[in-house]
DNA sequence: ACGCTGACTATTA
DNA sequence: CTAATAGCCAGCG
């Protein structure tokens, strides 16, 4: 095989549109957008998908923007490790975050998510990395 | 331009 | 076991 530069490089997925990660945003609702009804997430496991498992924070920061986006990103489908709802002050009411994922079959106690392993959508294998 | 903050996580004490 | 700290990177004052 030729010789590949592989340095600190990031698997990244390849946009069959074209489209190389415009933004880390655009990455990270893409990847959240993916997350089926019922499911949960963590923002490590987006960072990951990603390459930037160390910018678990970047991932959260960009949710903060996920009301700016065109599409609307699932958000309270993505929780801390912990699958604690710590976002969930940043949505509008704060109580919807815990209604939704109740909604979607998902218990929540205590700002909490009940059987969050159970819940757990990896995006890094769903997505066949 | 510098420093603080933040929807996180992993490590160490 | 829990608590504190470091690493992370971009926005905002």
């Amino acid at each position: 095989m030729p010789s590949r530069k592989q340095t600190t490089e990031k698997p990244k997925t390849v946009k069959p549109s074209g489209k190389r990660d415009e933004n880390f945003f655009e990455l990270v609702f893409e990847v959240a957008r993916q997350i089926p009804k019922g499911k949960v997430t963590s923002y490590g496991a987006i960072a990951e998908c990603l390459g930037t498992k160390s910018s678990a924070r970047m991932v959260g920061w960009a949710m903060n923007g996920c009301h700016h986006a065109k599409l609307k990103v699932p958000a309270h489908r993505v929780v801390n490790r912990n699958g604690m709802l710590t976002g969930k002050f940043h949505f509008s009411p704060p109580e919807k975050m815990e209604k939704l994922l109740k909604k979607e079959g998902i218990k929540v106690k205590d700002d909490q998510i009940v059987d969050f392993k159970k819940h757990f959508w990896n995006p890094v294998v769903e997505l066949g990395f």
